[in-house]
DNA sequence: TTGAAAGCGCTAACAA
DNA sequence: TTGTTAGCGCTTTCAA
C-alpha cells in the first residue's frame, strides 16, 4: 500500500506538505502549483489511496461504533429491507450510535466471510441466515468481538428467536378450525433446524386429530418455486375425488405463497373457496396485503426481533455481558382474504 | 471514549498488560488471575470498547476501501435489494475489494446524513435517492472524497443515470401502437428531475398524435397509494362512457403498479382486456413475472447502473479522475401479461 | 508476571 | 514555501 510517506520519499517533498496537497489545501497553504503537480503526479502513479482508518484515528473523533451485519448473499430479495429497516427504526428509537455495515455472505460458507479484516474492522456482529455448518463453525470458533445470533439456538452466543413450535401449530390450528382434512406443506430445501421444527408442529397438530397424511412438497424458496409446485399439486389433484384433494396449503415463505396463488388464479382454482392458504410471512406486510387474494400469514415479528439484536448487541458491547441468553419472540396469525380467521 | 490508557492508569497496571487482559491472552502470557479481575472490572466500570481505526492501523492489513452507500431509509423497500445485489455481483465479478457501508438517511437532509465522521471513515460515496435540495448541497459543497450520484445529473460529479425520456416515450409508443387514446398516469410527487420528464415525455408523445388529454393521478409511492389511486380512477370513469374512460394507464413504480393492479382485481376490471397497465419497472423482475397478471414494465436497468458506479467509483479512486462526466443507460419494454407487446 | 519503547498512517502546530 | 515533531489508540517485541 502506498502511504504518504511514500510519496514524500518520491518526490523528495515531506508528509505534511505531501498530505497538505492531497488534501486539497494548497491554496491556503502557498504551495507551489509545481509542487502540487509533482505530488500529484507521483500519488498517481504509486497509486495512492488515504488510509481512513489512520484519518479516523488522527481526528480524535468519537469512536463510533461498527456493527457488521452478516447476511445470505443470495436470494431472499424480501427479507433483508425488512430486517434492516427494523434495525435503522431500532437505531434512531433507543438512540444507538452505530454505523451499521452490511457483509454479504454464502450461507454455508460464514467462514470465508469472517476474516481477520473483518473481525478487526467492526465492534460487533448480527449473524443472520447462518447454516447448521456456519453454526457449527461458530461455535467451535472463538472471536475477539461479540457476536448476537438472529433466528437460530446456540450454547455459546447470544440469540434472538422465534418460537418455531408456534409458527407450525398457529397455523395448523387455524385450518383445523376451519375442519379441513387435507394439507400439504410447500417448503425449500430446510437449511437450519428451526424450519424442520415448524413444519413438524404442523404434522403434529393434524396427526393428534388423526390426520396422518400431510403431505410435503419441496421446491425452491423463490416465487418460480412456489409457481411449480403448486402446478404439481394441481395435476396430481386432478387424478384424485374431490373429497381427497388438498383443502389447505401451508406455505413455508412468501416466496413460495406468491408464486402459488400465481398458479392457482391461472387454473381457476379460487383461494379461499377451494384451498385455503397460510404462508410463514417472512416478507414486507405491504405485498401480503395486497397480493391477489391477499396472504394470510403467521407474521414473523422480525422488526421486533431486529430491535431485538441491536438491544442485546448494545449489552454486550457496554457491559460486556457475553452469556448465551436467548429471547424469543412469538409469531401471530394475521388473517387476510387467502384465509379467514 | 476510555481508553486502553485510561484502564493502564486507574489499575496501575501498563497499557501492553491491559491490551493482552482485554483480548483474552492472558493465559498465554500468564497474568495473575487477580490482575486479570481488577483489569476486566475497570473496563467495564469505565466502559471501555476497543478503538477498531487504532486496531486495523496497527495490524498492518492491507488497507481495504470502504464505499458509503447513501440510501434512502424510508419505503421502497422493493429497490435496495436490487440496488444491493448489482452492487454484490459487481463486486464478486470486477474482484473490487471493497467493503459496502450502507447509510440511511432521510431524502432532503443528506446533509445530516454526511458528517465528518462518516467522510473520514470511507474512501468513496455513492449517493442515492437525492432530493433536489440533496443536490443542491452537494454541488454547493467540496467533499474530500469521490461522490458518484446514481440517477441524477450533476456538472460537478461523475454520474450514473438512466435515458428518463426514454422511459416515457417507450411506454408511450406501446400504447400508441396498440391504438390507445385515453392514456392516465398513476405517479408520486415528484422528488427528483427524471421523473418529471418520463411523464412530460409520455404525454409529449400522445400529444404529437393528437391525443392532448393525459390525466395524471398523484399519490404515495406505495402499494396502497397505488390502490387508492385506481380506485378514484374507476370512480371517476363510471361517471364517462365506455368509450371516453381510461383504456391505458403507467405507473411511475412497481409499488404503484401492484396496488393498482389488485384495486382493478377487486372491481372486476379486467387487466388488459379492458385497460393495459404498464410500470416503470423498479422493483425485482421475479415479483413483476409473478404479479397477477404478470406486469410489462419498462424496466429500469438497476443492476448494470449498480455496476457502473462502482466502476467509476474505482476509476476515480485509483485515477484520482473527478470529472463530471456521465454514463447513460437505456430502459428496456418487457411484455408481460398487463400489456402484450 | 509485568513494563518500556517503537511504530502503524496521518495531520496540526510550530519552526524555518 | 516547506519541514520537524508529536501524538491519535493499539500491539508487539524485548527487557526486567
Amino acid at each position: 500500500m502506498t502511504t504518504i510517506k511514500d510519496i514524500a520519499k518520491y518526490t523528495e517533498f515531506s508528509a505534511s506538505t505531501v498530505s497538505i496537497v492531497l488534501r486539497g489545501l494548497s491554496e491556503k497553504r502557498n504551495i507551489s502549483k509545481e509542487t502540487q503537480q509533482k505530488i500529484q503526479d507521483a500519488a498517481m502513479k504509486l497509486g495512492y489511496t488515504p488510509n481512513m482508518q489512520s484519518k479516523l484515528l488522527r481526528s480524535n473523533l468519537p469512536n463510533m461504533h461498527i456493527i457488521t451485519l452478516f447476511w445470505d448473499a443470495n436470494a431472499r430479495q424480501y427479507i433483508l429491507p425488512r430486517f434492516f429497516k427494523g434495525l435503522q427504526d431500532s437505531l434512531i428509537r433507543n438512540g444507538y450510535r452505530y454505523e451499521l455495515q452490511i457483509m454479504p455472505y454464502n450461507v454455508g460458507h460464514l467462514k470465508d466471510a469472517i476474516t481477520k479484516r473483518t473481525l478487526m474492522g467492526s465492534n460487533g456482529f448480527i449473524i443472520c441466515n447462518a447454516s447448521e455448518e456456519d453454526m457449527a463453525y461458530l461455535e467451535s470458533n472463538d472471536f475477539p468481538i461479540p457476536l448476537v445470533i438472529y433466528n437460530r439456538y446456540s450454547h455459546k452466543y447470544p440469540t434472538i428467536n422465534m418460537n418455531d413450535y408456534d409458527i407450525g401449530s398457529t397455523a395448523a390450528d387455524v385450518f383445523i378450525g376451519h375442519g379441513l382434512q387435507h394439507p400439504v406443506i410447500i417448503t425449500s430445501k430446510a437449511d437450519f433446524n428451526g424450519m424442520s421444527i415448524r413444519e413438524n408442529m404442523f404434522r403434529y397438530r393434524f396427526n393428534e386429530i388423526g390426520i396422518k397424511d400431510v403431505k410435503t412438497v419441496i421446491t425452491d424458496d423463490t416465487l418460480m418455486g412456489g409457481y411449480k409446485a403448486a402446478l404439481k399439486i394441481i395435476a396430481s389433484s386432478n387424478k384424485k375425488s374431490q373429497e381427497s384433494s388438498p383443502d389447505c396449503i401451508l406455505c413455508a415463505s412468501d416466496n413460495i405463497a406468491f408464486g402459488a396463488l400465481k398458479a392457482f388464479h391461472e387454473n381457476g382454482i379460487h383461494i379461499p373457496d377451494r384451498l385455503k392458504l397460510i404462508s410463514i410471512g417472512n416478507g414486507p406486510s405491504e405485498q401480503e396485503e395486497f397480493s391477489i387474494p391477499s396472504l394470510s400469514v403467521v407474521n414473523l415479528p422480525m422488526e421486533e426481533m431486529a430491535d431485538a439484536c441491536l438491544s442485546r448487541m448494545s449489552k454486550a458491547i457496554n457491559d460486556f455481558d457475553l452469556s448465551p441468553d436467548s429471547k424469543e419472540f412469538k409469531a401471530t396469525f394475521v388473517a387476510r382474504e387467502s384465509c379467514p380467521e
